[in-house]
DNA sequence: TTTTTTTGTGTACACTTGTTTGCTGTCTTG
DNA sequence: CAAGACAGCAAACAAGTGTACACAAAAAAA
């Protein structure tokens, strides 16, 4: 008779969301995941899965959700330590960076399921991109280096923004984890685009609305 | 006995990869189609699909390659469109969302294979990005609306562009296609994005170089 | 024309898939 | 300590999967 394992509870459901994750950073793409395979994967009986979730979908979103706060803590943290306004651009993609890096395997998740097949999950995702974009809008205000400025253009930088970086993460999930030159690039060339972003919102007001 | 078809040579090819951007415009995601899903809905035997590819990851490189080079043609052909530097950025948006909406599963393929789970058809997508980029960086030049920046700044803002345009993709996969409203909605900040973007390319060497 | 190559078909096989059902051990609550 | 909810297990099933093989019709080459 096998043995029962049952160590603690939610153990077994958090060992099924790592399952798929690693499988998705070992190049598999979430949508092409089974059931059998998860479970597989997570040294765990194929019927033990639907203890935790109805489907698939049902797990993606568990882990867009659930992953999505752990990772709304890190960046909070981590935004504290940029308060001076010069270096902003330059800390903020290489503190971003290593948290992809950190957690590599739920950002390829992400990036994959902007694109993905469960309407759901393409929703969390999107809108944990909208509360970035927000947060960040509440930062700038706060260091006042955006005071010309009204609201809707500064959302529209934000979004910019956001959309920008996370574009980036299609660059960082085709190259290997370790390849610091390369994930070098991608950090500086991304921190131009940001440059470069702000610049036209610095001079936005100026020549789009003089009229 | 079951009619043998035949019309014409590398009909069934071309069902089979409609066959698949079919299925990926109804929803499902390409790294999860199998291949006698992909010859049942082309309505074909499953053993046909081998004699066209070696398996899906090779028909989606094949889709790229071959749709890729008719969307170049299609770009080309709008691009000469607008040869007057006003409303640029507007048109070009409106026309390439009108070729999306055309073409809508073969632009949606290429949103999911951004981060899609063959890495071949990932780097295939890519290269066709930087082309249109590389595309870009000339027409600028051509109509001498960025003479201040020098080629590795015009190369980074079209680049930038390029992206924004990418992504917007995701947003347009996201509304149903005849959902005039948010498309427009789509266009306008898109739209806004770029004009954003070119303020900054314009201003760069002015306030990033000076020192 | 005849011959050869290409392309589509039907059948077949071993394997994997999602899901159901019934059981047993363990934890939690009273 | 007893009772019941919870979580994992094994076995089973129908349905679907990728791929192999041998054959036939059409097209291309001779």
């Amino acid at each position: 008779m096998a043995e029962r394992k049952r160590r603690k509870p939610g153990e077994t459901r958090d060992k099924l969301m790592e399952a798929a994750l690693t499988l998705v950073g070992k190049g598999r793409h979430f949508a092409s995941l089974g059931i059998r395979e998860v479970t597989r994967q997570a040294g765990v009986v194929p019927t033990a899965f639907y203890r935790h979730f109805r489907n698939m979908d049902d797990l993606g979103l568990q882990l867009v959700d659930e992953l999505g706060l752990v990772l709304r803590r890190m960046m909070r943290e981590a935004r504290l330590n940029v308060l001076q306004a010069d270096k902003l651009m330059e800390e903020s993609v290489a503190i971003f960076i290593s948290h992809v890096q950190q957690n590599r395997n739920f950002f390829i998740f992400m990036a994959q399921g902007l694109a993905g097949e469960s309407r759901a999950v393409q929703e969390g995702i999107r809108s944990e991109l909208r509360f970035f974009s927000s947060e960040l809008s509440n930062d700038l205000r706060r260091l006042r280096l955006v005071d010309h400025l009204g609201d809707s253009d500064l959302e529209l930088t934000c979004d910019l923004v956001v959309r920008t970086v996370a574009f980036s993460l299609t660059d960082l999930i085709g190259v290997a984890p370790d390849d610091d030159y390369q994930i070098d690039q991608i950090k500086k060339r991304t921190t131009r685009f940001l440059q470069l972003i702000f610049i036209g919102a610095a001079n936005w007001q100026a020549e789009s609305r003089p009229k």
